[in-house]
DNA sequence: GCCGTTTTCGGCCCGACTGTTTTCAGTCG
């Protein structure tokens, strides 16, 4: 069973809980354990067969008992009676802004409205504005918000979201006001896909920046203004939410509004234990309210005896006691690469001459690059024959000998086939200084079908990187099944590095399975899989995914020299 | 429902904004 389906059972359930105005920290419970069950890296199926469920934070014997039942029967009978108290439909009114489980049920309860078209139906009529804790005003909203949602698609990669938040920051830096400004909330953790952006202004004079700020020209509407808080929609119907704090407050603002919620949680709860007291202001002393940090992120977490958490890996709290016992690593980062191992030219489906993509990537400081192009049997992308390779190969030897500390390393981005063979012979592939190796077809096969296709890739000691190994492109398809347990242990055993793919549309391998495979002692790389020379600028997206799994740079085989990296690909082969 | 170098019972993060109220509940992050 899909673990987002079992995630979505204990969502559901925990909206049920609140709409019936149950125990708020029973829903909380629920919603947590349904949000841990969602990030676990190993397959649920791994704790329930060893009896571990209640090892998972967040589990305890109920809701462990309810997993149990679920992987047998499919089912929950708890959330299924509840669900029967309900129109089928109920949940999706509180995708609206503004309406939340409380409204919601009243709704259901005083009008029997159990869906949005019933919903916009009555609220068109003007018959929700007598309802009690309703208006005209709340009808309006709702409206809005059911064009809002309808028009609404969905999480924003990553790789559209950044940069949209960078011109709204570069607008608003320009306001003699702005003292410090950052982006803040899951786009600052650099989540692969973003809700909304937030942003953090620190001022001593927030007014003319919610003007400055309700007037971009990106803003189509003014969702909400206060002092020191605004929300606006632009014209794509993204949400951005700026908030203005004093600088004295701003590292305790920033801390607050990065989160993640869980993290923010487990941070509030122990400063509670210490006699302290944390919000958006500050870190204060409950005995005499006395402020003890606050202007800085750093003096925040160091107030509590902890060591600084970057901004990706706080999610759900286990960074928290790693920096309890100074544990946090040295994350890899983008200043730490020297090369990309995924480059595509134009012999393939790439657009760009070698001397086009060997100077862009000089120009990024790198000092190499493995050209790795496709391989014969990928005919749509001109996937090169072995007397192409050849030839490709004699031309990159020349051109190498003009370089000065750069070099292209020859390489090939090797389809899997459908029966789990490679599309070279082990004699080419041997010539070859960096083999990457994918699956581009048949991706219906069955999990064990894919899985052993990747993991005898794994095992011929030419190939030494896995490519785009889920083989997902978000908003598009899935990617394949795969046994990832089985696959990243071939992976780590056999010294087969694993790609993240920085495509903002692949980020694949994604980050729990990073933080996964370091824990099996594997290695990844983080590569772009460039098609063209802009592409090179999306490597900051594999990197953030690499540190929201914990890589260091000793993880990562391109944050290597050229030296040592072909002494580690060499050195693996001769095992 | 979960959890415990205070606890197996009694807690559970915290504040801004809105709209409906006449002091506050609901929603959001």
């Amino acid at each position: 069973m899909d673990v987002h389906q079992i995630a979505e059972i204990f969502f559901e359930t925990a909206e049920f809980l609140e709409m019936k105005g149950e125990n708020p920290f029973k829903v909380r419970a629920y919603d947590k354990a349904a949000r841990v069950i969602d990030g676990l890296a190993k397959p649920v199926e791994y704790y329930a067969e060893k009896g571990e469920l209640e090892s998972i934070p967040g589990i305890g014997k109920s809701i462990a008992e309810k997993i149990t039942e679920i992987l047998k029967t499919g089912k929950c009978r708890y959330h299924e009676d509840l669900k029967k108290e309900f129109p089928p439909a109920i949940l999706t009114l509180m995708n609206i802004q503004g309406l939340g489980p409380k409204k919601a049920y009243v709704l259901y309860k005083e009008m029997k409205i159990g869906s949005v078209e019933e919903l916009e139906k009555a609220a068109r009529e003007g018959k929700l504005r007598d309802l009690k804790g309703f208006g005209r005003k709340t009808e309006e909203n709702i409206l809005k918000g059911i064009e809002m949602a309808k028009s609404q698609g969905g999480r924003l990669l990553i790789g559209t979201a950044l940069p949209m938040a960078e011109e709204i920051i570069a607008h608003l830096k320009k306001l003699p006001e702005v003292r410090a400004i950052s982006e803040a909330g899951s786009l600052r953790r650099r989540r692969e896909t973003i809700g909304d952006i937030d942003i953090l202004v620190a001022s001593s004079e927030s007014k003319p920046i919610m003007e400055a700020f309700v007037r971009l020209p990106i803003v189509k509407e003014i969702l909400a203004k206060g002092d020191t808080k605004a929300s606006v929609l632009t014209a794509e119907n993204l949400q951005v939410d700026l908030r203005v704090v004093s600088p004295e407050s701003y590292g305790a603002a920033l801390q607050y509004f990065t989160g993640s919620k869980e993290h923010n949680i487990k941070l509030r709860t122990m400063a509670e234990a210490m006699g302290y007291k944390i919000n958006e202001y500050g870190v204060f002393r409950v005995k005499d309210n006395k402020k003890i940090a606050g202007e800085t992120e750093e003096s925040v977490y160091k107030v509590l005896g902890l060591q600084m958490i970057p901004p990706e890996i706080r999610e759900s709290g286990e960074e928290i006691k790693a920096a309890q016992k100074g544990e946090i690593p040295r994350l890899v980062a983008m200043e730490d690469i020297k090369g990309d191992l995924h480059v595509h030219s134009h012999w393939s489906d790439g657009v760009n001459t070698f001397e086009e993509l060997a100077g862009q990537a000089q120009s990024m400081g790198y000092e190499y690059i493995g050209l790795s192009d496709h391989s014969q049997s990928l005919k749509v992308a001109k996937g090169l024959t072995p007397e192409r390779m050849k030839k490709q190969g004699k031309e990159i030897d020349e051109l190498n000998k003009k370089f000065k500390n750069f070099t292209i390393l020859k390489g090939v981005e090797l389809d899997i086939l459908p029966d789990g063979k490679l599309d070279f012979e082990d004699e080419l592939l041997e010539k070859l200084d960096v083999v990457t190796a994918s699956v581009h077809s048949n991706f219906k096969q069955d999990k064990k079908t894919i899985t052993g296709r990747l993991c005898s890739a794994c095992k011929n000691p030419n190939v030494d990187i896995i490519g785009h190994p889920s083989g997902r492109i978000m908003g598009q398809r899935d990617g394949y099944e795969v046994d990832w347990d089985e696959f990243l242990k071939t992976a780590a055993r056999t010294e087969t590095a694993v790609e993240i793919n920085s495509f903002p549309e692949r980020l694949d391998l994604r980050d729990t399975y990073c933080k996964e495979l370091k824990d099996m002692g594997g290695k990844v790389t983080i590569n772009t899989d460039a098609h063209n020379v802009h592409h090179f600028a999306w490597m900051k997206f594999g990197v953030s995914v690499a540190r929201r799994g914990w890589l260091e740079d000793k993880d990562v085989l391109n944050t290597y020299s050229k030296d040592k990296l072909l002494k580690w690909l060499k050195s693996r082969k001769e095992k």
